[in-house]
DNA sequence: CGCCAGGTGCTGA
DNA sequence: TCAGCACATGGC
């Protein structure tokens, strides 16, 4: 067992947010899941961080790494902190942090992210590693980490949509092929800046604006990434009010705004809308989602 | 039962 | 460059 100090940090809000896909809650508290392929038990209590794995395999700098706790989160949030409607989403969330997720899981689960709920992309990830990774244990929890690229690049495209993966099967598979071959070299796509990074992911299969930028914002760093879906388009309809919005523009305007953390802007601003805006008196939830499905 | 979901790729103007 | 359309599937 390791113990982590961790102030500023919401272990529930970061794990619930939808960046991460294979995080389940346990039932007395805590939660399950993978760090680097290890099964961990992790819980807080208070600036406590607790995680349980099989005899220690993970250092506390990985943990700490993956948890984004070494970045001084309250300095990132007062450059973002431009506006009321940031502003609310900040008090409401303080302590959600941006994961330091493995590049691969991520650009894949992305990919299968697309035109699709949450819900049900976590379920088809989570067939996708019983069906092709390795299965994994520690104590009652078992489960299995995430399959290779390699191992995907190989599988049929038939069994991949017998997953329920529809028609991203294929993508993921091209984009499999890719990243096994080396045609797009993930290790070094996290030490160049966020356009090249952006750019490079754009080759792949199943890859768009709105994929790439989680990619590049969940998985390597890149925190001007500003990713644009559904969500965000109403979110911004509080800057844009009557004028025409496009993916590009909302991307434009962000950058301007928040800065170079404006994927934390993001977000903080995504999780608000699906979990909190129906605390504001000024417009109700119309998405029944926001009421009663992921809420608490 | 229809609508919606952390969109992308393709086509034709 | 951009609007319009198909795309698999399941939760609600």
């Amino acid at each position: 067992m390791i113990r982590l100090d961790a102030p500023l940090f919401s272990l529930r809000d970061t794990l619930e947010c939808g960046q991460a896909f294979r995080w389940r809650a346990g039932q007395h508290g805590g939660y399950y899941g993978f760090i680097g392929g290890t099964a961990v038990k992790v819980s807080q209590a208070g600036d406590a961080l607790t995680v349980e794995m099989t005899n220690d395999q993970l250092s506390p700098e990985i943990i700490r790494h993956y948890f984004a706790l070494d970045l001084d989160l309250r300095r990132i949030l007062e450059s973002v902190d431009v506006d009321g409607q940031i502003h609310e989403a900040i008090v409401r969330f303080p302590g959600l942090r941006i994961l330091r997720q493995d590049s691969w899981e991520c650009l894949a689960s992305f990919i299968l992210s697309s035109f699709n709920n949450i819900k049900r992309i976590q379920g088809m990830i989570e067939r996708l590693c019983q069906a092709y990774g390795t299965p994994v244990a520690f104590n009652g929890f078992r489960g299995c980490n995430f399959p290779t690229a390699e191992t995907i690049a190989n599988a049929p495209e038939r069994r991949l949509r017998q997953l329920g993966l529809g028609f991203r099967a294929p993508y993921l598979r091209q984009t499999a092929r890719l990243i096994a071959d080396g045609k797009v070299p993930l290790d070094v796509l996290k030490r160049t800046e966020y356009r090249v990074t952006k750019a490079s992911l754009l080759h792949c299969a199943g890859v768009g604006e709105k994929v790439a930028d989680c990619v590049a914002l969940f998985g390597f760093e890149k925190y001007e990434a500003f990713p644009v879906d559904v969500w965000m388009e109403r979110a911004m309809r509080y800057y844009f009010r009557r004028q025409k919005m496009t993916p590009k523009r909302i991307r434009d305007f962000a950058n301007a705004h928040y800065g170079q953390y404006a994927g934390y802007a993001q977000q903080y601003l995504y999780h608000y809308v699906r979990n909190a805006r129906r605390l504001s008196s000024e417009e109700p939830a119309r998405n029944p989602q926001a009421i009663s499905g992921e809420a608490r």
